[in-house]
DNA sequence: TCTAATCTTGACTATTTTAGTCAGGTATAT
DNA sequence: ATATACCTGACTAAAATAGTCAAGATTAGA
């Protein structure tokens, strides 16, 4: 189980825009510079937290993105969602063959998946981007 | 996110073994039918289970696996370890170049990670097959 | 003793996912 | 004009996943 870049790019991005924004959009150069993401793979995950209205671009010279809310309204359950950096436990569906068909003996860890699927989503739901850059001020030298 | 069937299956097949044994050791291959498993497959998976005392084997005609403790005394992080299903949210290892250097701007996230590591393991932590097993048991028409 | 059922081991491989790269755009401040 | 941004879609190398396959070693029971 681990976390992709995508997400872990995705928060480490925004981070770095909440905390240097000061009105002013922030270039993906500066963010690819200062957190060492490549700017083509920054300018892939960019475009969907637009499309989900996490982030607000400004295009041409002196442009960039800024956040498009309150730090403190951006959960990490959306960022997540945004670059479709979902949780996935269970391949129960039920289409699927392999799997449970609901009530067999198959799925005697039905109920496990899910509720371990519901813990994780849960962290990511309590979690906003303000209480991240808050503490990251706080603990930095 | 998601967990690979290596660590899906060991608990499958585990709490499968916990239900179906009385007594008797159960052979792979019944686990392999009533689960729905590749017997190869499980074949690899059984023998990181027995390396790491989880279940013992008995060998020969009429032989099988049984479970090596009780389920209650068998937490599916022990599960999850004997199998190599690891939780990792980090890049940041002291020697890698990529992810932080401990106290730079680059790691403003580093802390978000750790939680997030410590979260699920905890979870695992927390759960027995015991408790799996009686749950099921509970709540299977 | 033979045989079928089992575990044991290690190498191999197709598929999928990840983590990007690359090549072209379009918009706008100066 | 032009440099600096964003924007978009196609492409791809490498790694991980999810197995398969082949050849053995043990042992119960007929």
């Amino acid at each position: 189980m681990k976390l992709t870049t995508k997400g872990r790019y995705a928060v480490m991005a925004l981070a770095d825009l909440a905390s240097f924004s000061d009105q002013n959009p922030v270039s993906l150069r500066d963010i690819s510079l200062r957190q060492g993401i490549s700017l083509d793979y920054l300018e892939q995950i960019f475009s969907k937290l637009k499309k989900d209205d996490i982030v607000k671009s400004i295009r041409g010279k002196n442009g960039g993105y800024i956040l498009a809310k309150e730090p403190a309204q951006i959960k990490l359950s959306n960022i997540f969602s945004a670059v479709d950096e979902k949780v996935k436990t269970l391949l129960c569906k039920r289409e699927s063959k392999k799997g449970c068909n609901s009530k067999s003996t198959k799925c005697i860890t039905h109920y496990l998946w899910d509720d371990l699927e519901m813990h994780i989503n849960d962290f990511f739901d309590k979690k906003n981007l303000g209480d991240l850059v808050k503490n990251n001020l706080e603990t930095r030298i």
